[in-house]
DNA sequence: GTTTCGGTTCTTTTT
DNA sequence: GAACCGAAAC
């Protein structure tokens, strides 16, 4: 391996950096993730460190076992600590050894944003607050997530939030206090607690900051600034002892200011670390340069950011093609059209990617792909371990795995007949707010309490409990679903989702999924925190013919990667830039979203812009074209025209 | 008192 | 499509 030959001199530079804080600002396809592979390899190759020494923090946990197995290839040693990964991934990894220091148990459930909202709703009941005029649960924890992440204090972002309701910022401090109770009573995280005591383990107990400081002797961090001041400070505890980290990205691609982020993390650096330096990366290898002008020129929009020009290195291509046509359903047909004529140029549905701002401007476009049988891939909003059925799946292991944990507990009951909520609850409380289903006594006790009705699936369930302990069980999580499976589950599906044989199908792919963990307890632990990307990466593991296809994505999750074509669909105002977070938040996000967007692609750019958008009354909205695009100089862009 | 069912409403972005 | 609400059914 030559570092000299396989670099250019920008990265080269950035890959050799000393030790010390280090900022490498890498603008879009300038090869980000080439110069932190090379990094890592160049530390273990070079500078004598271990492969585990090194903590690589990303934004999917794909992108951290990529980079790392690549990194291996490169110094042929293997590299895996078993920490890297997301912040979240690598939180919960900590806590699962100490989580004992902050007052949990170290078998604690993770919560989803489904549970989370559920445990939210039960405290606002609980308390008597007013369905109608009291915020809904996803506002309530939108607003403890991002006043976690800023370090800032609930009081104050209450007040802010709902000064023009009629909502009393007391009931909403005793809300979030009975939440955070509920969660140390049920020993369980929402995503937001693994960073906050992650941080509180690193911050108040100097043993383990120690532990993890000698642990991890560089630290890296892809993404920097769509970090929050939470990770920040995280990623302060870590390497306050020797400074030796490296944080990469580009504050024109900071897209998640309104989960917390802050990307002046990114921009303050120099200010933070003391003795730091910077890199830039600013030759653009991805995209040709008709694409890199059109990028420029959207950004330029953003004035307050560091300076940087994407310089094109490529050969000169096509001019971007904005394209105005009828309406969504036109729109589809018309990409479905251009694919064709891709194709037939020997470019492979599977080099193109139609990217949107919202999961549903793509609904026309997947009915139209379905009737006219062209392969796509979404990459859902749904989260595959989000799906009512695998929840239902996983509740069961849940239950087993933490007997304190309510809200699996009440999934998994209320799978039963005439057991809703209510019930659920009070079974609940007459066992002390612990079911420990691998009690003889417990089961039998369970049982007597249950309806009528429910009598005949807990017979069929209950054996199952019985031979956990006999088969051993435990090693073997995929064993427990499938018995759950064919005992019981099956059955319930068939009655009750029109689409059972479908959920079957995931659920036989679940099973087949928990093959690879050796305990209930190790894949508990890591499904939460898969990410769309990271259970995509793993189902495609298995099929082939998946290269084949179409990629359908919202533009957040399209983050980092990059296509020979990109659709980019209804570019129009109220949809790109959406229309809620320019009220809320004005349009700079935006713009830099819609960089993203444009810089996804290596080739060909199309920028669709319907006139109406037909609505679910059947009405139809008119459709101005997107601020954005005046923004772009006319030459920049080729019109197409009669389209219809 | 609870569960279940059917009709209505509204979709931002995600660990 | 799934979350919410009101009313019927148990």
């Amino acid at each position: 391996m030559n570092f000299k030959d396989d670099l250019n001199s920008e990265q080269y530079a950035a890959v050799t950096a000393p030790d010390g804080p280090t900022l490498v600002v890498a603008a879009a396809g300038t090869g980000k993730t080439r110069t932190l592979i090379y990094r890592l390899a160049w530390l273990v190759s070079e500078r004598g460190i271990e492969p585990w020494e090194v903590l690589l923090l990303t934004f999917t946990n794909k992108a951290a076992n990529e980079m790392l197995s690549r990194a291996e290839d490169l110094v042929k040693r293997q590299f895996n600590s078993g920490f890297s990964g997301t912040f979240h991934s690598f939180s919960n990894r900590i806590l699962r050894q100490h989580a004992d220091r902050v007052g949990f148990g170290r078998d604690f459930s993770i919560l989803d944003a489904d549970d989370s909202k559920k445990l939210v709703r039960n405290c606002a009941d609980e308390l008597g607050m007013d369905k109608k005029k009291f915020p809904k649960p996803d506002v309530l924890l939108s607003v403890f997530g991002v006043v976690s992440g800023r370090q800032s204090d609930l009081e104050d972002a209450i007040e802010e939030r709902f000064q023009y309701a009629e909502v009393d910022v007391e009931d909403v401090l005793k809300v979030h206090k009975l939440y955070t109770e509920k969660k140390r009573s049920s020993n369980s995280m929402d995503f937001d607690d693994l960073l906050i005591y992650a941080h509180q383990l690193l911050d108040q107990h100097p043993d383990i900051r120690t532990l993890y400081q000698e642990s991890f002797r560089h630290v890296l961090v892809d993404e920097y600034q769509d970090t929050n001041l939470l990770q920040a400070a995280i990623v302060r505890q870590l390497v306050s002892g020797h400074g030796n980290l490296m944080v990469v990205g580009d504050d024109f691609q900071s897209i998640y200011s309104w989960r917390g982020a802050d990307f002046r993390n990114f921009l303050d650096f120099e200010g933070a670390y003391e003795g730091a330096t910077t890199y830039k990366l600013q030759i653009n290898y991805r995209s040709t340069p008709e694409i890199l002008d059109t990028a420029n020129a959207v950004i330029a929009g953003n004035p307050e950011q560091f300076q940087k020009e994407l310089k094109a290195v490529r050969e000169n291509g096509e001019i971007p093609r904005i394209i105005r046509m009828r309406d969504g359903a036109t729109q589809a047909r018309y990409i479905i059209e251009e694919l064709r004529q891709l194709e037939r140029n020997g470019v492979l549905p599977s080099q193109c990617c139609v990217l949107y701002r919202s999961h549903f401007h793509a609904m026309e476009l997947q009915m139209e792909l379905a009737r006219e049988q062209v392969p796509y891939v979404v990459t859902s909003g749904v989260r595959f371990f989000e799906q009512a059925h695998i929840k239902d799946g996983c509740s069961l292991l849940r239950l087993i795995s933490n007997p304190s944990d309510i809200l699996a507990f009440s999934r998994f009951v209320e799978l039963l007949p005439k057991v809703g909520a209510k019930t659920a609850q009070k079974l609940f409380n007459k066992f002390g707010g612990r079911v420990n289903v691998l009690h003889e006594e417990t089961i039998d006790q369970l049982g007597d309490l249950l309806p009528a009705a429910a009598q005949e699936s807990w017979q069929a369930i209950k054996p199952i409990f019985h031979s956990y302990r006999e088969d051993q069980l435990n090693e073997d999580p995929g064993e427990i679903i499938f018995r759950f499976n064919k005992a019981f589950y099956s059955a319930y599906m068939q009655e009750t989702f029109d689409n059972a044989k479908f959920r079957q199908e995931d659920m036989d792919g679940l099973i087949d999924f928990t093959a690879k963990f050796e305990s209930v307890e190790s894949f508990l632990a890591e499904v939460a925190l898969l990410t769309n990307l990271d259970a995509d990466a793993a189902v495609q593991a298995e099929q082939s013919d998946d290269q084949q296809m179409l990629r359908l994505s919202t533009v957040h999750q399209a983050k980092g990667l990059e296509w020979k074509v990109v659709f980019v669909l209804f570019v129009n105002e109220e949809m790109f830039p959406s229309r809620k977070t320019l009220e809320e938040q004005g349009d700079s996000e935006e713009r830099r979203l819609f960089y993203v967007a444009i810089t996804r692609a290596e080739d060909r750019l199309y920028i669709c812009a319907p006139m109406v958008r037909r609505q679910r009354d059947g009405g139809i909205q008119f459709l101005d074209p997107s601020r954005f695009l005046e923004e772009i100089p006319d030459e920049f862009l080729l019109e197409e025209k009669g389209f219809f």
